[in-house]
DNA sequence: AACATATGTTATATTTATCTCACACAAACT
DNA sequence: AGTTTGTGTGAGATAAATATAACATATGTT
């Protein structure tokens, strides 16, 4: 099924949001963001975008999947 | 409804791909293509990364949304 | 121990992306 | 004029994302 990696929880954690703040303020179910973070899902662009915004990120630092030279989660 | 921007067939010209090519190679149908360069629907974040990829460059700069404070089609 | 809060799960329903197929149109070429 | 090539459109079918609701577990707090 091939997976892909996601940050949201690293980032969501550094800004102290729950899931179910994150949710709201994104404006989906706390469900869906629990099936984000696990990879078990694949998003739509827009709610890629919205909650990369939400956490003050891009989509492209957010996401990665297995085909990239070189994703590293990198701490700061 | 607030279709997002999409800078995919600046691309795809821009390597004289046409959209049966890009289609093919991304796996989808072509009048998937045509409905992404019109920003009629919302891919899902893998597709739109395959599509970023085949044009070498990432989602973030291939898709817009109307949030952006600088999205600007810069040449070059 | 009881309670509250944050997270995870499972099943079903609804909505939306994507497929499929068929046709239409314009431009370029023979 | 006819043919090819690239692009656009529309309707119906299928697959996948997301919603909804209900329950489970773990942790921390009183």
């Amino acid at each position: 099924m091939d997976l892909m990696q996601t940050r949201i929880r690293e980032f969501r954690a550094k800004r102290g949001m729950t899931q179910a703040e994150l949710a709201d303020r994104v404006g989906v179910r706390r469900e869906t963001i629990v099936f984000l973070e696990s990879g078990r899902y694949n998003p739509s662009l827009r709610l890629a975008h919205r909650v990369a915004k939400e956490l003050g990120t891009t989509i492209d630092a957010l996401f990665s999947f297995g085909d990239e030279d070189d994703y590293v989660v990198r701490e700061e």
